[in-house]
DNA sequence: ATTATTTATGCAATCGATTGCACAACTAAC
DNA sequence: GTTAGTTGTGCAATCGATTGCATAAATAAT
């Protein structure tokens, strides 16, 4: 069985003496073929061990079965857990996810996509880098008339299909959550808002605390990187500058653990004194101590939701791509962090 | 600007009043072109914004730059971080990764296989599932003359390329960790030895304590799937049974982070109680309440590795492709967990 | 029985880049 | 000035599957 060789429709061709127009035209299922012929071509074809060549198939019709799929980091747990959702969904479709990260680098976003362009890929599902600067090479995608979807983070300046989390209700609900368990004076940790997802957290947690009658104060938000060392910088202000403060909504997970280390050297309980709240729904989360409640994003529904996207702008013409703007409702997921009275 | 129809080197070729082999051979530096017509050829691709067709490069030349890379699941940590390195070393050079995951399940396994060899791709990195029954699909990729390097979980039935880490030398540092801390009476979580990492990891384990004359005692030894409630019941059985222990050696961080639990809620102190050592690094080790002491693997770097073998493999005569082997040294990470002595 | 229609298949071009071979034009050697 | 060698391009086939158009054969309609 040394095969080495593969077997194409022209070898079938050959041994059932039609040519390869018919053996092509079997394998597909085109109506115009006869049965004895079809089954006779399938028998072969399985008998010669014959595989199609997605190259030529590719070459010719245009479709290589290919989604390149643009996230920043591979290996976060949120990015990761989204290419889990969108393969899940390629794999069932036979399409198969080629991945590049960006490591947040608008060069290297710039050329992940014109790389995917020379790879054909049939679209593309990204999600935008912080650095990004301008948005063309996502603009060619669209002028070649290829899908292109946007996640979690997006712009309104590229009319596409994108799927988002709501961060203002995530925002809303925690900072609610907090007020509930009768916090007053709540902090919140953030990054420069230019970013979208960060602007609504801050909107959210303000809207919160105003319809719950409390004035929003300025020396209570902090703004970083948002890394687990700017949560402890920012815990270390708020102890030193003897600040006020009875919880912390943190905008992510790594900072509010930051905080929560800093909180506890200090001597003080969560969430007895300080109540902790993150966003994002780590891994991690699950296992600090006390546990550490936050907002769930559900990144492999998020996939799902970008591929089913994708897959319908591919399916629809060309002229009149459907594009559409689904937004996930967040679930805030309590852990003891913040669970001051008992329910 | 309505470049919808990409330019192909025909295009190039009619401006210039030259053939498409000329073009075709101008781009790719073949020496027999004169430095005008290059010239003239490199200026004319870029006004005409010319992007090679790699398809249609592919199926002429028989190479589609494509990788194929099988995990078992995307969203680990472990495996995130290995495709992460793969990606890099792949991008560098002008590949693009195909990621599919098996779920353990072995079915998905040959077809994810298959998918890759219907792709075409250049060849396969892969992680073999815990449910493997046969070899015959990376058999067929072999045969086919395709690199193919497997790392982590890998067999000796394929003759390959293969990296994994020294899981005995891993379990052998940590083991000896403890016995340096003074514990005598260590416990073992680990899972059914069919897996030749977790065979390594107790032979390092049982070793290690020989060579410092402490028997081994199968009591102490824990056998399940190593998840977090493993770890929970197994350290239930050690405490109900009133069984001597103090120390844990944890084939996984999960069911290291289970016995962690249960050891605080039964009141005992860790590490001056119960040391505890798990294993994989993963990053909530760091942000557990202490920090756990772990093997790291550097994932990563096993990602670069994969991915040199690879190429190596690649760039070798078809005749005599290389096989290597690759064992990378893990570490000991050493934290609060575990230290009973301070350094 | 003749025409119209359906059914099944073949022909040949095509997708875009690559490459072995041929060959013209020019240079160097004797 | 004839032969040998070098240099730069072109020609045409090829990679394997797909597809519009043509056509032969079989069936239905009149």
């Amino acid at each position: 069985m040394e095969n080495t060789k593969k077997t194409t429709i022209h070898d079938i061709a050959a041994k059932l003496n039609v040519t390869a127009s018919t053996v092509s035209r079997a394998l597909k299922g085109n109506p115009r073929i006869s049965d004895s012929t079809r089954k006779a071509v399938l028998k072969t074809a399985r008998e010669l061990n014959y595989e199609p060549n997605q190259i030529a198939s590719a070459l010719r019709s245009g479709r290589t079965q290919l989604i390149g799929m643009l996230v920043p980091t591979i290996n976060r747990s949120f990015f990761s857990s989204i290419i889990r959702g969108v393969e899940e969904v390629a794999n069932s479709l036979d399409y198969r996810v080629i991945v590049s990260q960006s490591n947040e680098v608008f060069e290297n976003e710039e050329n992940a996509v014109r790389a995917f362009l020379n790879a054909r890929v049939d679209g593309i599902i990204a999600s935008i880098g912080k650095n990004t600067q301008h948005f063309d090479h996502y603009k060619q995608v669209l002028e070649r008339g290829l899908p292109l979807v946007l996640f979690d983070r997006t712009t309104p300046q590229l009319h596409t299909s994108q799927v988002v989390i709501d961060d203002y209700q995530g925002a809303y609900l925690a900072t609610s959550h907090l007020i509930a368990q009768g916090c007053v004076k709540i902090a919140h940790f953030t990054t420069e808002r230019k970013i979208d997802i960060y602007k609504e957290r801050y909107r959210g947690y303000v809207n919160a605390l105003e319809d719950h009658g409390i004035a929003p104060n300025e020396a209570l938000v902090f703004s970083g990187s948002l890394q687990l060392e700017d949560g402890r910088a920012h815990a270390e202000t708020l102890l030193q500058k003897k600040e006020n403060f009875d919880a912390i909504f943190s905008a992510s997970d790594y900072a509010a653990m930051g905080a929560m280390q800093v909180v506890r050297e200090n001597g003080l309980k969560i969430p007895e004194d300080v109540a902790l709240v993150g966003f994002l729904n780590e891994p991690f989360t699950s296992f600090t101590d006390p546990p550490l409640t936050t907002v769930n994003q559900f990144p492999i529904e998020m996939g799902h939701t970008a591929a089913n996207l994708f897959f319908n702008a591919l399916n629809s013409e060309k002229e009149k791509i459907v594009t559409k703007k689904t937004v996930i409702q967040p679930e805030l997921v309590i852990r003891a962090s913040s669970l001051k009275k008992k329910p």
